[in-house]
DNA sequence: AATGAATGAGTGTTCATTCAT
DNA sequence: TATGAATGAACACTCATTCAT
């Protein structure tokens, strides 16, 4: 009814909002570039296009900006995963919707692979207080395939495996497989690949004739 | 006839093996708790038990004394698995050694884990300097897998698959069950993750009847 | 019409410019006291009034602070040989002016002189990187004196001397007054020195009746 | 009588003198080449052949090795003074002996000349505890000059000047040329420089004919 | 809100000195 | 006597964080 009043608070917002995000951007390109630990304020505040300080107007810390931009990367995968799986018509459809989502988006998002990559390896360690936040984040992703799994099984579309376990393994190939295609450049095509482990995971969850003896 | 002289020697030899051996355990074990940057020449010299300074009687520098950790680890694993691969009779039981004797490795010495999974994160940011020697060392292992099934795919043993594409899918999963055992603790033992893992790959490896239309 | 802005940018600047000759004095005083090798950055920034960090904001390390230090003096004393000579009506004026304002000023700024003795053995030694840029200060010195000597030589007011060679003398003998007036405290007054060494290259230079057979 | 006792004696004596002075050339050229501070008892041991700690049994200290390379040097400079001085027939003879002395041991000896250059610098900030050892040993040498000039004043042969000023001017005049020989390369003789610089010092001293008003 | 100058704790590395052999 | 492994204090330089403007 006063115009002014949220125009104005919305202005502010709006560009607090934009601020949040240069700073997600710019902090994403120097940690994928430069690891956690040799990553400086410095170079993401020059990156942002603002003074050092600024960054601890949105964020506390260093730690707390490299979360954000963790989760911000983590949680656009998740919606993205969630639409795609929900278009497959079967779990075989599901399951390469799950490998190609995530290849194509690390595939687009380089140094958001990196940020992934360190930060997993930072939970190992244990160094990561994102430790949680993370583990919930990856967890979701993989509650979202093992679901289908689920489904796939009591239908009979594969065999009777473990869906947590199945749904783990199709999360390590796709991981591996960016990996690799990160260190080593890529010899071959996002596609290829995609239907190699597809392929090879659809093998491995058929109802096998006797194959286990 | 002048015992005290090759006695001195080798005392000596063996002494300084000793700490050698003492100080690369020491900084497995700060690397694998801190991670490379955070780790301080202080922490592993007092792990060890030595003044600071006499790392450097030993090791050049902090980088180096990293790469000796990891050369290690890795040496060890290599040594192991040629062994035990050499000693199955059939591919399949070769693909389990592989996931075994890396599974046990890790197992009994998860900082070596830890290092091991921070040094691939460190290649895929392009920090490490150990980069070719820590990918030629993975490579390695991965060769003798890839040649098992080479050989098993000429004996129409599995399917034939592009043997380095499936050599590099066992590695996957085997890397990542491991790195799921130390974040989550085990809720299973090894062996039956093994069997798991085997298993699956296995039966994705099958000559398929009609699997792929 | 905006006065805050131009009197902002000239406060920063005036600042920054304090900082920097506060930090020069402060350096020149703890080199002078300590020598290059045994100054800390600890001690010039104790001296500074300032943080250690603080210096790193101003000069990127140690050597260019030393080297900054060293460049200041030697302008400032350039500067001052230069207008004082230029006052000189005579060659012999001239030589009492070089002898005077190099003999004053060091002895206003002892500290300045021990970095400047210290500068020479470094050289010697070959350790300065300042090498060339101290060397062509000194040169321009030298040279100042050393044209004075020339007209001198052309006009018959001296005897047909070297008048590089010449010029060193003089410059040896300036330094070598200074020196020992630090070194050994003063017995005489700085005039009489003055007095004595301008007198006696004078001697030195005058058209010699017979004297060289 | 006990040949075996003495000879004994004198072999270890021989041995240990023939230790201490392979130490002081090895040190004098280590300073010499990286100055007091740059200088490791490493390089040092090395030089000579031998382990660190041995340098601990014939010195107690770096800074006592050190100041015995000096203290060698100036010694040998000031026998050889004395000898040549002793030798000359007129004082003219003399300050050219003690300019030739000087330049030609430094000539020979770069070096120690670095070393004693370096030194000087030290005296002047205040680090050696050389300071007095060194100071006399550059007067002894100042004194063995001054007498020559206070006979030649005594006897006419030069003008009624304060010899001990004489005798510094001489001395600071063969610095200078010797410090530039080294810094520039050499483009003259030394046997021209000391003519030069004998000349002109002859020339200043000469019993003037209306000179200083 | 935005800045960036100032801070000072922290780290890898060196090296004179010691001492058990 | 000679050795050289071990020590640990010292130092240049970095960078996350603060705060006056």
């Amino acid at each position: 009814m006063t115009p002014s009043s949220p125009s104005n608070r919305s202005k502010e917002e709006v560009v607090a909002e934009f601020r949040r995000q240069s700073l997600l951007d710019a902090a994403c390109k120097v940690f994928g570039e430069k690891g956690f630990d040799a990553a400086t304020m410095d170079a993401i505040a020059e990156a942002a296009g603002v003074a050092k300080g600024t960054i601890y107007l949105y964020y506390p810390s260093k730690q707390v900006v490299y979360e954000a931009v963790f989760a911000a990367g983590m949680t656009t995968i998740e919606d993205q995963l969630t639409d795609q799986i929900a278009k497959a018509a079967t779990a075989r459809e599901a399951i390469g919707a799950f490998v190609r989502v995530r290849g194509e988006y690390f595939e687009q998002h380089p140094e958001f692979f990196r940020v992934y990559v360190g930060e997993v390896a930072r939970q190992l360690i244990g160094l990561s207080t994102t430790r949680d936040a993370s583990r919930v984040a990856t967890d979701r992703q993989i509650k979202v395939l093992q679901h289908v799994i689920e489904k796939a099984v009591g239908t009979g579309e594969v065999r009777a495996v473990d869906p947590a376990a199945a749904a783990l393994v199709v999360f390590d190939l796709s991981k591996g497989q960016i990996g690799r295609r990160l260190l080593h450049g890529s010899t071959t095509t996002v596609e290829s690949d995609i239907a190699f482990l597809t392929d090879l995971i659809w093998s491995g969850l058929q109802p096998a004739r006797g194959i286990t003896p």
